[in-house]
DNA sequence: CGGCTGATTGCCT
DNA sequence: GGCAATCAGCCGA
């Protein structure tokens, strides 16, 4: 396995298990390998993420203390946590901290490096494959749904791992998108200027690369 | 271009 | 019963 076997090398479980907030800005950058070694693998470069700071968060599942839905959250890191949002997207979750404390990184937005043609079956549309905007279209392209909630990615079972970032990307630092409690705390992180990020940090110069008639 | 709304289901009070 | 870490489409300016 641990030669050229395993296609990816996951960060060991006490990289996750630090506070939430590094980890959510060192994740912008590593790569997540979805379904290696088979016809639907993909890889994709995470580029936004946000930080979930559990019991001290009003808008964090973990706020009000373990419910059947946020339990995994209070477990040891290194495991996904995936919840339905608006009960039709599922979105996903790394989860943070050590064993008892909860927190979770949500991953907001990926580029696809690998497995183009499978993401873009997956969503149908005519939408751009190589761009999983929003936690909900990350979650479709990767083909991520609640079945996926708890899996421990240290496991090399498991169909979901991480890879390695390449080199450490600029990032920026901003409000997180679309919530109504603690809607004012800098807890998202983005590749400065990459097109996957969904929303422009507040601050930063809106790059309004929005709408392209074409390729270049 | 910016703001608003409908869709749709599980979870929490 | 009401809300939610969303998204795409529609409306008006």
């Amino acid at each position: 396995m641990r030669r050229g076997d395993s296609p990816v090398a996951d960060p060991p479980r006490e990289w996750f298990a630090r506070p939430t907030e590094e980890v959510a800005r060192d994740l912008v950058g590593c790569a997540i390998v979805v379904d290696a070694g088979t016809d639907t693998a993909v890889v994709a470069r995470i580029v936004e993420t946000e930080a979930y700071l559990g019991t001290a968060d009003p808008a964090s599942h973990a706020f009000r203390g373990p419910t059947p839905r946020s339990r995994v959250m209070f477990g040891p890191a290194g495991h996904l946590y995936v919840y339905l949002s608006y009960g039709m997207h599922s979105c996903a979750n790394i989860v943070t901290e050590v064993d008892g404390v909860a927190g979770a990184v949500l991953l907001r937005a990926a580029s696809v490096e690998e497995g183009g043609p499978v993401v873009a079956a997956r969503r149908g549309g005519p939408s751009s494959p190589a761009l999983l905007r929003g936690p909900g279209n990350l979650c479709r392209g990767l083909g991520i749904t609640r079945a996926d909630d708890g899996i421990d990615l240290m496991l090399p079972e498991s169909r979901i791992h991480l890879g390695p970032r390449t080199r450490t990307p600029p990032i920026a630092i901003g409000t997180r998108v679309g919530l109504r409690q603690a809607a004012d705390r800098l807890l998202r992180f983005s590749w400065l200027g990459d097109p996957a990020v969904s929303r422009p940090v507040p601050g930063e110069g809106a790059q309004s690369a929005g709408k392209r008639k074409g390729p270049d």
